[in-house]
Order: C-alpha cells, then structure tokens, then sequence
DNA sequence: AAATCCACCAACCGCATTCCC
DNA sequence: TGGGAATGCGGTTGGTGGATT
C-alpha cells in the first residue's frame, strides 16, 4: 500500500521477452548466481523490473526445465497434489522439479479443471452412485481411466504436443537452458526449489481432506525424491480402502474424483514406464 | 477467403511474507 | 523492534494462433 509497484516506473519495459534480452539475463545470472533481483536490472541495463526478470529466470530460462506436454503421471501428480494441498502451486511444481509453478497452474486451469469437470458431470449424467463398500471398483475405475486415456490420446493432436509453439525462439529459450545446466548443478542455491515439506505436512494436516495421507506421510517420502511416486501411490491404497469402508466419498460435488481412481490410473502398467522416468528425475530440494 | 470463436500460455498485478537496516 | 524494501506466490489478463463458420 503506498508503494507504486515495482514494475510502474518510467522507462520499464513490459511485454514478451526478446532473445537479446534473454541473453542477457542469463549471462548475468551466470555471472553472479540467481538472487539479488533488484540489481539485475541496473547491472545489465535491461529496461526491466526485478520482478520480471525472477519471473522470467524461474519460469522459463533455468536450466532444467521441461516443456510441452505433461506425462499422465505429472497429471495424476498434480490432481493428487491438488486435492492434497489445494491450489499451492509452488508446492506441488516442488514435486515436480522440472515443471514450474506458472507450468502447472496454466495446465490446471486449461486441462485438468476441464477433465475433473466433464469427469463429475458424466458422474452426474450417468447417476453411478457410489457402491457403500469395496466393491466399487468397476464402474468409476473404468469410468476414470476411460476419460483420462481419451483424453490423452487425444492430447496428442494438441497444441501443447506438437509444439509448434516452441517454434525457433522456444528452443533457442531450451539451448540458453542447456548452456547453463552444467553450471546449474554445482550451483548451490538452485532458486526456489526449497518448500519447507514440514510446513506442508502441516499444511496437509490441517486440511482435513486427507488425514490418512497425513498419518502415512512420514517424513522421508517427501525427502527422499526415489520414494515419491510409491509413497504417493501406498497411500492412495490407504486412503481407498479408507473410503471404501468408512464410505467418506459424500461430498463428490465439490471433491475432485475419489483417490481410488486415480490409484488405478496410476497403477495401469500403461504408465510404468513413465512412472519410472519421473522417479529418475533429479529432485532439487536443497 | 474472411470473420469470428476458442484454447493456450507468457506475463502482469497485487497481496502476503520475509529480509534487512 | 518497527518499518520499508525485496521477494514469493496465486489469480488474472491479453496476445497469438488454430479451428470453425
């Protein structure tokens, strides 16, 4: 309050960035290590805010960042995550380190939101209650799978996989990338990438939506990187065979689809493979 | 072929939190 | 320890390009 933003002085360029641009910053920052925004823009003379330039570092020129489209295992990530954590964008991009938050909040509100959304309302349409025990596993799961593969397959034809997007500058943006991935990784400070996992318990406690995640959670799944996928999906066992018995799958009105599909999804031998790629993904939680 | 619609995503805005003097 | 500045984060917007009419 009283302070004119950052980005309102005179002078201050706003818009795309250019590849000159994006030369120099990086060259800068390869110089002097990410951080200390406020002189960026003086150092390097770039007629831009020191917002813009974190901004334009942390979502699109640090090295190591993957682009296009998500596996079905990032999206299974980010739906678990979501319901988990609700929209704490930098936390979940923490589980996926080579996605950024302003990557997954766009593939949130552009696709997910969208699939959960049909997902619910073919629920609706259809009237499949859910069965009070156990034994609901046929129709929803069938139901889930169905729409997700749908639906991925058909991603395929999409923007994001073509990618004619990335076009020239989009790549030249990846060949700035790579250049520095070297020096990235001795680099002990990796911007960002430091959410307090502890915190997020926390977090996770008090959003009472998943209390059995919260009593298995312990500690080292979220620390150690290699347990991440299993964790995630010895919880969801946990948490099905919860709701399969207590029948906590009320409030399907507000509540993104029960965990149990998704545990299926996540299961299906289809995405093994990937499965196993993400685990194999450097995790930068220092 | 032109106009319109729609989806996508990069970038901005403003509030909250943290840092530093 | 209080206040201002810097940084982090989530919501939103606007430009662009493809699809449809």
């Amino acid at each position: 309050m009283g302070r004119p933003p950052c980005c309102d002085k005179i002078g201050i360029k706003k818009g795309p960035w250019t590849p000159e641009e994006d030369i120099i910053l990086v060259s800068y920052i390869q110089e002097h290590g990410a951080g200390n925004w406020r002189s960026v823009p003086t150092n390097t003379g770039l007629m831009r805010c020191s917002k813009s330039c974190r901004l334009r570092w942390t979502n699109y020129l640090r090295p190591g960042i993957k682009r296009g489209n998500f596996t079905p295992h990032e999206e299974g990530m980010i739906i678990h995550l979501q319901a988990l954590l609700g929209n704490k964008w930098a936390a979940i991009a923490s589980y996926l380190p080579q996605r950024t938050d302003n990557d997954i909040k766009n593939y949130w509100n552009t696709h997910l939101k969208k699939k959960l959304k049909k997902f619910q309302t073919d629920l609706d349409s259809h009237n499949l209650a859910p069965p009070p025990d156990n034994s609901r596993t046929t129709n929803y799961d069938h139901q889930f799978s169905w729409q997700f593969s749908d639906n991925n397959n058909k991603q395929g034809n999409s923007k994001l996989s073509n990618s004619p997007n990335s076009s020239l500058y989009a790549s030249s943006t990846e060949n700035i990338s790579r250049l520095l991935e070297g020096w990235m990784r001795s680099s002990p400070n990796p911007s960002r990438r430091n959410v307090d996992h502890d915190e997020m318990l926390h977090e996770a406690q008090k959003n009472n939506q998943d209390q059995e995640f919260v009593k298995s959670g312990e500690k080292s799944w979220i620390q150690d990187g290699e347990n991440i996928g299993n964790n995630i999906v010895t919880i969801t066992k946990e948490k099905s065979t919860t709701c399969g018995s207590s029948g906590v799958v009320a409030d399907q009105k507000t509540s993104p689809p029960p965990f149990t599909y998704l545990e299926k999804w996540l299961l299906d031998e289809n995405n093994g493979g990937q499965v196993e790629e993400l685990m194999e993904l450097p995790m930068i939680f220092t």
